[in-house]
DNA sequence: GTCTATAATGAGATAGAC
DNA sequence: GTCTATCTCATTATAGAC
């Protein structure tokens, strides 16, 4: 009947995300994470068998956030751009779970991969959606045959911009700050498609 | 005086090369390589005393073969579009070095990363430059303020497809069919500033 | 340069006491 | 549920003969 507070099942979780988000599960030994948590490594073999059985719970806790980010409260109220809304709703959740936003994980647990693509079926759909009412309303001009390219790389961007700021640009410690950036780089995906009243005159 | 055709050092590196394009360099154990090439363990590392000194080895000459990619022929003669010649360039070589296109090789050779930060920061210039002359020629019509962001999303899209085909779509042999994907990805970020003439007509 | 054989690591998994 | 102590196992690293 009484539980402690936080179970250690939970606790093991909790510290998990962060020293995952922080350097990845690949990085961080069973060892460490029993010390981190303050229980022994035959405990924490007790809660979970294999670190694998770790990354998985939290992918669970992920795809429900996710799940909750794209379709929430963020697309409900619509305003004049719901896009925006929507994508801000996605990095910001972002942050959370960010340690699943780097392509090694996949490779460390591979069972997780098929998951990770129904979320970018449903994802890209729902964008794609977004998309074209905003043609439809007159916000945007796509053309029709460039949509589908557009949603894919506007995914690439903002799935692959926490590798790209860490490899490729050197970034050790990837923060918060990053986020915006990151966010900026994606809106700039769509801007060169807003119909001429929200965009300032052409300057050639 | 009388060399062996190729050396050991050399069919060790030609060998790493295929199956790490293949699988991945973590994949690989150190005794798959040695019995690959068809010498001992022992030998192997006699030449290589470790796996990172065959990936830094390779890394040398990938390079040299993006240098050569970035400067060379493709962009000698000039054409309508040399951003799509440098671009084809590009994606031409991309295929033979694409381990060295996955996060994970960096995670794995840290000391890679600056030499790829490097030579980030030459191709984007590069790319920028490229642009610049587009724009000036007419050939494109891109705001000032967006020059910066387009370059960097291009670069993205361009390093980081392979993961998101990877682990995003789930296809487990990224096969050369893929790369004619990536490239027309990577064309579809610079599409929607072409200039009218080399556009045709909007259909709203 | 190349081999065989063996040592040193280090991570994860497990048994059994409390 | 939790601990201590041990085991397994896959690599990587090395010594020394040929």
């Amino acid at each position: 009947m009484s539980e402690p507070r936080t179970s250690t099942r939970d606790r093991i979780l909790e510290v998990c995300l962060d020293v995952f988000n922080e350097r990845g599960p690949a990085e961080v030994t069973t060892a460490e994470i029993a010390a981190e948590v303050g229980i022994s490594e035959g405990n924490l073999h007790y809660h979970f068998r294999r670190k694998e059985q770790i990354v998985a719970a939290l992918f669970d806790q992920f795809e429900a956030a996710i799940e909750r980010a794209g379709s929430g409260t963020a697309f409900r109220h619509l305003h004049a751009q719901p896009h925006l809304a929507y994508l801000a709703g996605w990095f910001n959740s972002m942050w959370a779970w960010r340690c699943f936003y780097a392509a090694s994980i996949y490779r460390l647990v591979p069972a997780l991969q098929p998951r990770l693509t129904a979320i970018t079926d449903r994802g890209q759909a729902h964008i794609r959606r977004m998309l074209r009412e905003l043609v439809r309303d007159g916000v945007l001009i796509v053309p029709p045959a460039e949509i589908d390219r557009l949603v894919v790389n506007a995914w690439i961007v903002a799935s692959c911009w926490f590798d790209y700021v860490r490899y490729s640009q050197g970034v050790h410690k990837v923060t918060r700050e990053h986020l915006n950036w990151g966010f900026a780089q994606v809106e700039a995906l769509v801007a060169p498609y807003a119909a001429p009243p929200g965009r300032p005159a052409r300057r050639d």
